[in-house]
DNA sequence: AATGCAATCACCCCAAGGTGCATATCTGAA
DNA sequence: TTCAGATATGCACCTTGGGGTGATTGCATT
């Protein structure tokens, strides 16, 4: 499903010597919506000068048709950068349809937006909104700061991902232990709670420790607290 | 410290007949910052009209003379309204002062100011910054949402100090102890690693949960794992 | 029908946790 | 000095958790 080649025509990707060549990107993928070329092409310098990963659209359709759905391949830190003003769909429609995907997070870029636009950008969700002309510097400090929220929150569901599945790898019997136990009861207790000899409870209290791999009660109890949200 | 009475000549206080009087406020107090008089005064109206408490200041001065360092009782959820565009200091300067204070959400307010000012209100964390003329309804929502957050804030913190304080009552030992027990190690083990007899263990692991409060150990796992932040 | 898995339970054993009782040292406060 | 609290330890007893062996039942897939 995922592509091999994540940036066929427009990433040429530096090739550093020491990382395998088909990393999407050593310090991150930007992807860029910009509808003026010129300056699309000059963003896209700079970040690949500054050893980001690029991708340069010159409309938000063209992003999306890439990245179709929102079955976006969570292939490292990656960040939109991204012009308000846009033919057909702005940045702001743009950010409704990646409401949930946190894991990109998205700075809004204007040269002539009235307040009430950057109002709403910030509202929005958007991380930032860099009023044209941009400063260099700034730039590059927001995007930087992008990809690392970027990289943190897709640690963070790769971890949940990762639990959710060893969670629904128990059984129904082994989860209510776990729960339970996790609460703090004793096995008597839930034995009576449920109904069940105290040898049964002991047993799927064991095989969910297992499948979550947890050592001890503690960790157990951690993993069922991050689950819980 | 704390005064008695929290508004002495600004907030009459509707004083409903249903709550003691000398609560600060009902649905939260608001404190507004503008240098318009007649602005200020309708705002005072709105949103005492609505339930909230109101206190009045025409400049931030005049607020940090009565809040004078960051000793703000934190007596219920608050939050704070402020124009941007202030004599000697700005809504922003004044977020600075209280940037730590996460409990007191800012929303700014402006009527004729830029772009820049804008975003750089949201940079600082202000909730929202709103563009005079102000909807009514939406100035309510913020405010409304403000001092939801604001309360949420409080209770957090008001939370971990109980826990801290708990904390603090215990023995060096004793906390050590308890770290380790909600790092999932074994009696045995703990009494090893702090050459320490096997029973001193079990009294220091028993105190620790008394003063901690803690009925078992998912418990005290969960206040040692809150305490870690 | 056969196989596999989840769930259930009994009996037994050992390890670990929880407590009461008794004792002892040390340190800082009254 | 005396007293309180923290720290430390030993002994004994009971509870609880962990795990092995073996067996039964029900459901679903093969």
């Amino acid at each position: 499903m995922s592509k091999a080649k994540p940036n066929p025509n427009l990433t040429p990707t530096p090739a550093q010597a020491d990382l395998p060549a088909d990393l999407p990107a050593h310090k991150g993928l930007v992807v860029v919506i910009e509808d003026h070329q010129e300056y699309l092409s000059a963003l896209k310098r700079l970040l690949e000068l500054e050893g980001y990963a690029c991708e340069a659209h010159l409309s938000a359709e063209s992003f999306l048709q890439l990245h179709p759905p929102e079955e976006l391949a969570p292939l490292g830190p990656c960040c939109l950068l991204c012009d308000v003003k846009l033919p057909a769909m702005s940045g702001l429609q743009l950010q409704e349809r990646f409401a949930d995907l946190k894991e990109m997070p998205l700075i809004l870029m204007s040269g002539n937006s009235g307040v009430h636009e950057v109002a709403e950008g910030f509202r929005a969700g958007a991380l930032d909104f860099l009023l044209k002309p941009i400063d260099a510097e700034v730039l590059l400090q927001r995007v930087s700061q992008a990809l690392e929220l970027s990289a943190q929150r897709q640690q963070e569901r790769q971890f949940r991902e990762g639990l959710r599945e060893r969670i629904e790898g128990m059984s129904a019997r082994e989860r209510q232990i776990a729960r339970r136990v996790a609460e703090g009861m004793l096995n008597r207790e839930i034995a009576a709670e449920m109904h069940i000899a105290l040898r049964t409870v002991k047993l799927h209290r064991h095989r969910a420790l297992l499948k979550l791999g947890a050592k001890n009660v503690p960790e157990l109890v951690r993993l069922i607290q991050i689950e819980a949200l």
